[in-house]
DNA sequence: GGTGTTGCTGGAAACGTTTACAGAATGGTT
DNA sequence: AACCATTCTGTAAACGTTTCCAGCAACACC
């Protein structure tokens, strides 16, 4: 009475192979069965061309093989490595990966938790700017596991991981310092998201450590593109020539501070040594190859899925693990744009 | 006696509120209602925290409100600008997207495709980087509406969106020529690859356009990477150290000639200009900033996220469109790799 | 030949929603 | 008061799958 025109499903199959729906669907699951059905039913799929239907099986299943990834923006290459890591993993699980840009709108973030509810995602990696107590509410109640890769108050009851800023900020000023540089410039993005807010502390930090006193006219607030790290580098310049090396507390801002300095006349790294955050991509896009601090995005992103995975694994199981939090070792990447003056060839330190 | 502890129902709503689940249905929907039965229900959704499961909605509706995404690898630049332009799309629409990389496997592209058939998805758009027939014929026996944006013969039976490669290698290589280039070395993919073959033609066009010889010594195949790039602009001038521009297939090829010219000490734009492709974010990068064709990856994300949109609303409506082909036209971004001597700030030239 | 064990099988229910249909309530008209 | 038109409501079916359960056949063993 199937044979219409649509899609072949369990009961199209049945009818052809001569067997029940429910035969169909064991041996289609490897359920066992007699010889003989076995072979009936393969080849009535097999001749139909029959893929079974996700979202029927979905809904019975209660699980939708779907994971959802949350970042700001997929123009930001920070996240580049970050995705290719989960889709990997996750694929590898048998799980698609839903990509979902926030674009920073503290609402959209919102959103993306409460819509765990519709059961269409079976767990949630986010990466949020800023945590205002809202996402702490729809945190606790959110219907599916959840990571965050990023920065969480200590009670948070949400599985996170979390780059080491302050280390990471240490490493490249002491590198800095070591290479003889004393007036180090500090280009943020700003200080009111949480990696800003880190980065900033890290940057203090290290420069007590290292004994050198805090120049506020060195440091300057902005935002996490190229063409802020220009602006920012000529003012830092126009208003202080003796700077000798900026610390970029990203990329981009990095990438933007080198153009300002090629087009003053002013080089890398005999005059001014540069160092950027992130590792991304473009610190091997930019000339000289960039120093760069490797925050561990790529393992980041491992670690989140790894654990929101064996959050769903856990499910079934009944027990429960205590929440997790870990923290990536940043380590330092150096290469030309703050390496030993003269020096060409790209050296990796952990 | 649907009062357990589960995630609430449309039975759970209709017990709270004392109304049948189609009475819920349809209030929830805004099919009408007594006013009376309209504020119970609402209110007993509301105090329930109730939403809707997508996966039961999907299976009775016949769609999933997910398109799909398909590209070669997340970390390249070029499908940035399309991803964007595609996700502020579908999202308007209230499709969710979903993000596949093939990492440029073949079998896994075709996957993709026969992935239609299981009903997560309601659409696809494709960048396939080769064309075999098996693609053909998955994109022929198609479960669900596709748009390739790419290349396709005359005859495939499905909508894309292509770009103008050899229009785009013609305005870059003439521009490069009436800004007194003769020597113009071509940096290229994988030539069998769709885009490499293509970019490949237009060079070789562009050349006999502007009545200049195609010199073989000139060209390179490689990979569409920077590293690739460095290797070859270093064998191409120790080979003919007259070249006076590169052209590079792809921008990341173009950072990588600017590396390779910076660190034999050529000046750009003064003693060789270098030209990219794709217009991506790197393209803004680099230092000089790199003169780029636009290809206008975002404009074919528009384009094919549209075509995509309209097949589907098409589904219903029983009438069928012929099949589309839309070509962008590519533009030249002038800006300082390539632009007049001594020219600092950015132009654009449409 | 009875009896238990094993292995398959088909019927039916369930997942949570939307919707066609028929029946009940309402209100207005004669 | 009877009637009709309109609006609303509840029952039940449907989407396609998996799975529980009972039935049944085959088989080996006493």
């Amino acid at each position: 009475m199937v044979t219409t025109g649509g899609a072949p499903t369990v009961e199209t199959i049945a009818e052809r192979a001569g067997v029940s729906i429910a035969s169909v669907s064991r041996v289609l699951n490897g359920h066992g069965g007699r010889p003989d059905t076995v072979t009936r039913v393969e080849r009535a799929a097999a001749e139909l061309g029959y893929v079974p239907n996700a979202v029927a099986r979905s809904l019975k299943g209660g699980r939708s093989m779907q994971l959802t990834f949350a970042m700001q923006d997929i123009g930001n290459p920070v996240y580049v490595s970050m995705v290719r890591e989960i889709q990997a993993i996750t694929k590898a699980h048998g799980y698609r990966l839903l990509l979902h840009s926030t674009d920073a709108v503290v609402e959209d973030e919102l959103a993306v938790l409460r819509s765990l509810a519709d059961r269409t995602s079976d767990g949630l990696v986010i990466c949020p700017l800023r945590i205002t107590p809202e996402h702490l509410e729809a945190l606790r109640t959110a219907a599916q596991p959840v990571v965050v890769i990023g920065s969480l108050p200590e009670d948070a009851p949400v599985d996170s991981v979390r780059a080491d800023s302050v280390t990471g900020a240490e490493k490249a000023v002491r590198h800095l310092v070591e290479t003889g540089r004393r007036r180090i410039a500090f280009v943020n993005g700003p200080a009111d998201t949480v990696p800003g807010h880190n980065r900033q502390r890290g940057y203090r930090r290290a420069l007590a450590d290292c004994g050198l006193g805090l120049d506020p006219s060195l440091v300057a607030t902005t935002d996490f593109t190229i063409e802020a790290g220009v602006r920012a580098v000529h003012e830092l310049l126009e208003a202080d020539p003796s700077v000798d090396a900026v610390f970029c507390a990203n990329d981009q801002l990095a990438l933007g501070a080198a153009q300002a300095l090629h087009t003053r006349g002013r080089r890398i790294p005999e005059d001014v040594a540069v160092v950027g955050m992130d590792d991304t991509s473009l610190a091997r896009a930019s000339w000289p190859l960039l120093t760069s601090v490797d925050l561990g995005s790529a393992e980041r992103g491992r670690i989140a899925a790894e654990m929101l995975l064996a959050r769903i694994t856990e499910r079934d199981s009944s027990s429960r693990a205590p929440v997790r939090s870990e923290t990536v070792t940043p380590r330092l990447v150096v290469r030309a744009s703050s390496g030993p003056v003269r020096r060409g060839a790209e050296e990796e330190t952990r």
